[in-house]
DNA sequence: GATGAATGAGGATTCATTCAT
DNA sequence: GATGAATGAATCCTCATTCAT
């Protein structure tokens, strides 16, 4: 059972993935998370772009994590990237809802926050760059274009939170192995068979919202 | 001189792609477009959502012809699959913002256009399923998973709308040359020296906004 | 038959006056005029307080004026007095809901309009100051104190519009008449036959209300 | 220290003064008293209306109770009518946003409370109205209108609530003074060396609040 | 005594849309 | 073709108020 707050969170990441912020009254929120619309300022004072800023702090942090757990658990580019790769994947597949909005609703971000959430997932993503650019360095890779690399590598792996469903084919953990093998691909890495990745085991948030599935 | 109707159309192609279809007021995109509100009436009927279904029908059948010429140039799904790349690349290079409305604002779609415009999508998604299905099968591409990989592929190259601004580093073919050979790495095709392809020439779209360039 | 504007200011006038304008809702307004509360927005795209502003502009500017004609009338301040109250109450009493408004709503005033409208009624408050220190220094007026007495003598005026209803006991020119010898005996002018005074003509304003007089 | 009660008049008073009655906000009233907006519930059941009340019969009552001890102070109407200029000034000064508060929010009044306050007014301005036709009768006073008189009186001494600052230039004292002679000028009273008056104590009332001055 | 949680009603304002001109 | 005027519905948000704790 989840907290009132949370409660408010997985509702409002239900109708942001569905039908987008700007798209989504407050008392659609409202009524969605089993309140009068007014009852959510007493969660979230500012309002509903409060909601989408808990959403993605939350989001954010988390990627963050685990960008930062891939890093230090090995020196080699090769499984820092698997890492990054890994770890993104895993959080994104477990969390695709709130990945979704965290991804597609920058532009609705209040003003007064766009500069901490910005920052934070610049941070994340420079983690990747500099895994490419060392990994580049030192011959492991094999890079025509880093910034055109890492853009490619990146949208590649935030699209998962667009057409992934728990009910899918496929389980996260074999996703994430079928997505470090396209990403060492894009690298240029030649195929080998690499030892199991200690795996990032990803947090499910507290924003993503338990989907009732109808199967048809 | 742009058609006003086609005035219109780059108005909202350059809200929609900065605020997003529902932020965006009639008001906003008939001042953008040097109209009173109600005019827009005038060139589009049924409101706001039938100049976002403009939008994307003239983006979409551009992929589709685009996609089309590639499959019909050769039948070798190595050369078929460059083809592809490089047109969907040249394309949404060349139109960033109207590719990029076209991408995002799927779910703002009017029922009633919805099921042609996914058909369209689907159709063109299609393409790149059946080249890769093909290649795989003659051997030419090495693929673990066939529909996570064109997942991919399709998340990478509709990620150019994401990032993409004519004043960057790269030209648009040589956008398309390194995508093309991201694209061959995904499949697993050993890189050897393929010949210059026949580049589909894109379109720049009636919707697509002259962006006006600040440099700083 | 008012313009629709008018129609609007006062109905707003009348509103203000009996309610308050904190008090007063804006649909309160519009069915007042007989509009769709959002149809105000067309004549006051500022909204509630931009109708505020356009009344006490009126006003102000009606009293400045009055002002300015009885200063203008002659130098001695013995007259000027008389003429400055003649036209204070004229005004007052021929725009007495307007005036009420303007006197009472000073902290509704939206911030950007303040200065301009604290200006206008500084401007025509120190002519009240400037005539009393004037005729008191040529020793026509007896004064103990030049503030108190202005204070004192505006607030006496400016009464008029609390209490003055259009079917009371005395007309406009006789309360004119009772009015300025009362000030002539604020500030200590020994009663004298004067001659008749040159009345200035008070504005019926196009914000003061018809009140439909229902006696009972 | 004041009562938990009084604290909440004060900060009402302070409140309803700078903003209005119907601008305030209960949460407003409650933050500035130091509660709980739900708190003020527990000593104005009623809800904001109810403080208003408690503020206005404070505020009349000290206004009665001073006009009654200058009636019957003396039986002459000369001294009665300074009597009761001098205690309005006094009062109003002592208290000038319990009065500013109780002068203009006439019209914010519950409507079960309404009989009783303005019967209370009345009662208090009608002790202005038998002093000055007493006056008029015995010759004492010179009066071409007595309503008129009475309102321009009652009006100027209201006044003192609307520009009164303990900062000011002048001391409560003497504007006490300055007032009787200018209600006695009003009256058409010759100005002869009337012997002090036997002042009335104005009360500090619980509801006026201390006000912080903040020297520039 | 005091308050956090909750709400229905209403606040001002903006919306997309229509239509007479 | 184009627009000013007008509106009903919806927007976000704040209101005064209640009540269990």
């Amino acid at each position: 059972m989840p907290t009132k707050r949370n409660r408010i969170l997985q509702a409002a990441v239900l109708r942001f993935a569905e039908q987008g912020f700007s798209a989504t009254g407050i008392r659609d929120l409202g009524s969605a998370a089993g309140f009068n619309s007014a009852s959510l300022y007493h969660y979230a004072p500012a309002g509903k772009s409060e909601i989408l800023v808990m959403i993605m702090t939350e989001c954010l942090e988390e990627l963050h994590k685990g960008g930062r757990a891939s890093l230090q658990r090995s020196a080699d580019p090769v499984e820092q990237l698997r890492g990054l790769v890994q770890a993104h994947v895993a959080i994104t597949a477990t969390n695709p809802l709130t990945a979704s909005v965290t991804d597609q609703e920058v532009r609705s971000i209040p003003p007064g926050d766009l500069d901490r959430l910005m920052g934070l997932r610049d941070a994340y993503e420079s983690m990747f760059a500099s895994v490419l650019e060392k990994g580049s360095r030192v011959g492991s890779f094999h890079i025509r274009d880093l910034t055109l690399t890492r853009l490619a590598l990146l949208e590649m792996c935030n699209g998962v939170a667009h057409w992934y469903t728990p009910t899918g084919r496929l389980s996260i953990p074999e996703l994430e192995d079928l997505f470090t093998e396209l990403a060492a691909r894009l690298v240029g890495l030649e195929p080998s068979g690499h030892g199991p990745i200690a795996r990032y085991q990803p947090t499910r948030l507290a924003t993503e919202p338990d989907v009732v599935l109808i199967d048809t």
